[in-house]
RNA sequence: GGAGGGGUGGCCGAGCGGUCAAUGGCAGCAGACUGUAAAUCUGCCGACGAAAGUCUACGUAAGUUCAAAUCUUACCCCCUCCA
């Protein structure tokens, strides 16, 4: 199907739409550029991570499209916890938290979208500038008798929550109804018609769309995207060092490079139309490529989308880092900068064990965890296995520096003098 | 307020006086095979220790016992039903 809107063709094609509100509406209204469409961002972590991508990339999508994307972080909302489907209420964050992790956001979200005052620069929004402020009773009677606990409970993301062995708050309960007046409030203020979310949001954002149009009689659009899930039905952006952050400070480049050039094979073309700017078109072409050769498009997928993330000079330094840890060449070892150092002087080789140097060098948890990689014979000394011997063999120490390769996927280089 | 059910390792979930650092599943790590993929197979998966072993852990705190995740008491939290 084809849409009026250049912004809908788009999304469409590169998998963000999931579902709408009144699709033929909303394609007509985005046919004028400068539109406004909101997200919001629940702020419980300093730090956005990979299972955010969706969203971001959607608004950034908007945003290239001519229109203007708000950020809506819940500053006030964060203070309950959405507990659509979810089975653990949120812990509630403090002010002060909040307010660090505000920042965290925000800095995380410069790379990806323009924040300008041209007729496209993102804006970014509190709600606690509005919810904080709310008074009881005046809101009950302004907004709460447009909300139906009937049909609220027949929501599936509440009704999820009224099972056996879990149940729903009434401070949660009210969740949905803040998420709406945040829209309301968006709306009459700004004129933002359009509200984005993931699939799981559909519930929150229909209430919105309905508070507007009983209140104030007026058409406003719910946008969902899907859930991103692995081929193996995994939630994203997991791996064994937690998530995978989008801060440079929390994940180098090189270990987020390192997460694209691995994702499944079943993945690949799916996350090269979501988090790329490659046309569409060429994406197409690829789609057939199998087996082996799709590890060069998996490289093109980790390089397009480090540079969005990280920009571009980060790549060629993650390239030389690649080369020199999975390939071969031990002659540069020194140069790459990425790896962690482990500093050793001569002196002390013949009495320091290789167990210390894993646990101090930051690549083990603990002693035990180093001692099982070294039984499992895990780790490797310039590319050849340590087998019984937990030291550094004597003839090595007139090199300046060594590779400790634990796994085939991390390592420390051990610098002598 | 009353009655009942429950809180176990990252998650799910057994165990219900010693053989329990705790069955099993998922997740994770390493090895083999490969393509820095997946699947499969093998090993590992609390801390310290070369090891023997020691310590810390089954909601919290006391207690009974030679011995407690398992029994008792109090408290906290969660769920269901009734008021």
């Amino acid at each position: 199907m084809r849409y009026k809107s250049s912004f809908l063709n788009e999304a469409k094609a590169r998998g963000f739409f999931y579902q709408s509100t009144n699709l033929a509406e909303m394609d007509e209204f985005l046919t004028t550029k400068g539109r406004l469409g909101y997200l919001g961002f629940d702020i419980t972590a300093q730090s956005l991570h990979v299972g955010h991508l969706i969203p971001i990339f959607l608004l950034r999508l908007f945003q290239k499209h001519g229109h203007k994307p708000v950020v809506l972080v819940g500053g006030g909302t964060t203070k309950i916890g959405d507990p659509s489907f979810k089975n653990t209420t949120r812990p509630i964050l403090t002010n002060e938290e909040i307010s660090l992790n505000l920042e965290g956001i925000k800095s995380c979200l410069l790379p990806f979208l323009t924040f300008e005052s041209d007729e496209s620069g993102a804006v970014m929004v509190n709600n606690a500038d509005w919810l904080d402020k709310l008074e009881y009773i005046p809101f009950l009677q302004d907004i709460g008798k447009y909300f139906s606990i009937n049909r609220m409970i027949g929501f599936e993301s509440v009704k999820a929550k009224l099972t056996v062995n879990d149940s729903l708050s009434f401070l949660e309960f009210n969740y949905m109804i803040l998420q709406a007046y945040d829209f309301y409030k968006l709306y009459s203020e700004k004129n933002c018609r359009i509200q984005f979310g993931g699939q799981d949001q559909w519930g929150n954002i229909v209430c919105g769309v309905e508070l507007i149009k009983k209140k104030l009689g007026k058409e406003v659009f719910g946008f969902t995207n899907p859930l991103l899930t692995t081929s193996s039905g995994q939630k994203m952006g997991k791996t064994a060092r937690g998530a995978v952050w989008l801060s440079k400070d929390m994940l180098s480049p090189y270990d987020f490079w390192q997460y694209w050039r691995n994702v499944d094979d079943a993945d690949v073309i799916k996350l090269l139309y979501l988090f790329t700017d490659v046309e569409v078109e060429k994406i197409k072409k690829m789609e057939s490529v199998k087996g082996e050769e799709l590890n060069a498009i998996k490289k093109l997928l980790a390089d397009e989308v480090t540079t969005i993330a990280h920009g571009k000079d980060s790549l060629k330094e993650i390239h030389r880092v690649t080369a020199g840890v999975f390939g071969d060449s031990e002659s540069d070892l020194a140069s790459l900068t990425s790896i962690p150092r482990y500093h050793l002087t001569k002196a002390n080789i013949e009495n320091t064990s290789i167990i210390d140097i894993m646990v101090e060098g930051g690549v083990c948890t603990s002693r035990g965890d180093a001692k099982r990689l070294l039984r499992g014979n895990g780790v490797c000394l310039n590319n050849k296995a340590i087998n019984e011997d937990y030291r550094i063999p004597l003839n090595l120490s007139t090199n300046d520096v060594l590779k400790l390769s634990c796994g085939k996927k991390k390592h420390l280089l051990i610098v002598l003098n």
